[in-house]
DNA sequence: GTCCGTGCAAAGGATTTGCATAATC
DNA sequence: GATTATGCAAATCCTTTGCACGGAC
């Protein structure tokens, strides 16, 4: 279980944390916002506050199981850390979210943050398109 | 001069625009928050208020004339569009941004949205890092 | 029992909006 | 002169914080 995930984290193992824990685990797609994780939350009864979302899915960022993101649009999205660096294709219509890893785009931004002398800490690279489902209803 | 560029965008060619647009042109670095825009009218005496330079800059993005983006950190930069598609460089610790064009990237982008068959509308690649400056400050 | 975590409500920052006034065309 | 812009203040959205209570270890 992801508990030790948790306790690793130098976080006391509660309620809420294991919920969120799990809804990041389970979520399809794997990004979320906040407000989406509260109301999965509400919805499986386990009423945990909002600032309590945010205070732990702030908390699991600092520990590295989770990602944060800003799309565009003024709100962050969540998902868990899979280990893999990925990047991601945005449906401008509806919202949907595809990941995608492309290593020769890998290679040529550590080329590039190395010409630049920046030591990288991270890259973010969001497509933003029309997908095949929103394609048809222009 | 920009007046054109503006009445072209359908406004009306007011003080602030044209102030607003002169300061995105000169601007040193080219990225700026509403709140730089908002400080530098300030400074030069032509006082706007902030909810103009809001909607003055958003009025500019849907002209085209203007790009906005979401780094990290809550708020939104706003820069002029110079034609050419560039992608970002931004220092984690004192939020400098540096520009840059990759070939191999943009082809391999288009590539990528093709094969999940989105029909491309824009894409943003960003890579954060510690520039040379703050490297030493560690 | 101590310390950390949570809920609630209030605070906060960025951005937007409503409305009366003032400017452009 | 009609229409579009602006300024100000209030409103809104997302997110964080303060504080008293409750739960984990």
């Amino acid at each position: 279980m992801g508990n030790q995930e948790i306790r690793d984290a130098g976080l006391k193992v509660t309620l809420p944390r294991v919920k969120i824990l799990n809804i990041l685990e389970n979520a399809q797609p794997h990004h979320l916002r906040a407000e989406d994780v509260f109301q999965q939350l509400r919805e499986s009864h386990d009423d945990v506050g909002l600032a309590t979302v945010y205070r732990v899915l702030t908390q699991f960022v600092d520990a590295g199981l989770v990602n944060r993101h800003n799309f565009e649009g003024g709100h962050s999205v969540f998902e868990l850390d899979q280990g893999a660096h990925h990047d991601h294709l945005v449906c401008v219509k509806c919202g949907e979210v595809e990941e995608f890893v492309d290593e020769v785009i890998e290679k040529r931004q550590e080329l590039i943050a190395n010409q630049a002398h920046f030591k990288m800490t991270d890259h973010n690279l969001t497509i933003y398109g029309i997908c095949v489902k929103c394609h048809g209803m222009e």
